[in-house]
DNA sequence: TAAAATAGTACTAAAAAGGTACTGTTTTAT
DNA sequence: ATAAAACAGTACCTTTTTAGTACTATTTTA
């Protein structure tokens, strides 16, 4: 089901509570834990694997805790994934690779695995953080632009897919 | 890494190979095998489960083999992943789905996944079987529009995703 | 100096994936 | 008729990955 793992998923859960309560000074891992009911190592775990890949900032001590780095709506769902669960291509096979598929030599279509994986990671990477806080949980068509991430951003991917069709 | 499971995989190379022979009558396992450098028990696993799909026609006697039950542009990524690694979804946590998450009382953030799995499910939905058989591997802006499957195919799904802003 | 928080590492049990083997059924050609 | 070549279905086992926990060290504040 190409599903992601359980870390990811924790993570995804645990940034969204950041980004609503993004007003309060520092969340420490207690407070995430009892806020999502995940065991406090799980929770740990995951906060440092996200201040590892630069979505969280943290402070040690007994006042310590972890924030955002960003604001939510200048971090994709995208690139939570890449961060807890590595790059965002459904397989290693691509043009760059080398030597990781025994079939190498005899694969035929092995240039264009890049298009799939290219269109499933620029769909993500549109996707910002901000979209799992806001009051309508679920895009209408006149919500899909309120709820991208803008081209002036941090990214380099500047391919557009999906574009709307003229004809109808 | 999201990866996608190797049946999944080998079956997109696999139902290449007929997109790429679609006019040779029928094609037998003992030939996927060959000219993939797969195991036959491999292939013939994989070849019955796109058959159960519907994604394949099957003929049995000496003579048989198995061709593809629709052209190779009406066909997508996205509906061989569903056949071969069930739904395309990233979390089974969605809306409609209930008691598979333990956390799921206190889960804030559970309507919103469908946004992910949507996002996710419409870029592969979209990618044509026949995109793994052109002559240029790589999408370039101005192919975006040949490569996808159009509206008026058989997939239910009418939202859009990803669409030019008029801004730039 | 004690307490509360982050930082880092290592281990283990459970689940999923990947692959193979075996047996049965259908059709064609001799 | 019967042997051969292909599809059809099921069950098993090994390996890898995932999920979760435990333990220890470090930092900061009151």
């Amino acid at each position: 089901m190409i599903q992601l793992n359980k870390h990811t998923d924790y993570g995804i859960v645990i940034l969204t509570h950041f980004a609503r309560y993004n007003d309060a000074p520092l969340l420490s891992a207690k407070n995430i834990s009892d806020a999502t009911s995940l065991s406090l190592p799980m929770v740990s775990k995951i906060l440092k694997q996200l201040l590892k890949g630069g979505l969280l900032k943290s402070y040690q001590g007994v006042k310590g805790g972890y924030q955002l780095s960003r604001n939510p709506d200048e971090i994709s769902i995208g690139e939570i994934i890449e961060v807890l669960d590595g790059p965002l291509a459904l397989t290693e096979c691509t043009a760059s690779t080398q030597g990781a598929c025994k079939t190498e030599h005899s694969c035929s279509i092995k240039p264009h695995w890049a298009a799939i994986n290219r269109v499933m990671r620029d769909a993500l990477i549109k996707l910002p953080l901000s979209s799992m806080t806001s009051p309508i949980p679920l895009w209408s068509e006149n919500d899909s632009k309120r709820n991208q991430i803008q081209e002036k951003t941090f990214y380099p991917l500047k391919i557009r897919i999906g574009e709307k069709n003229e004809h109808d």
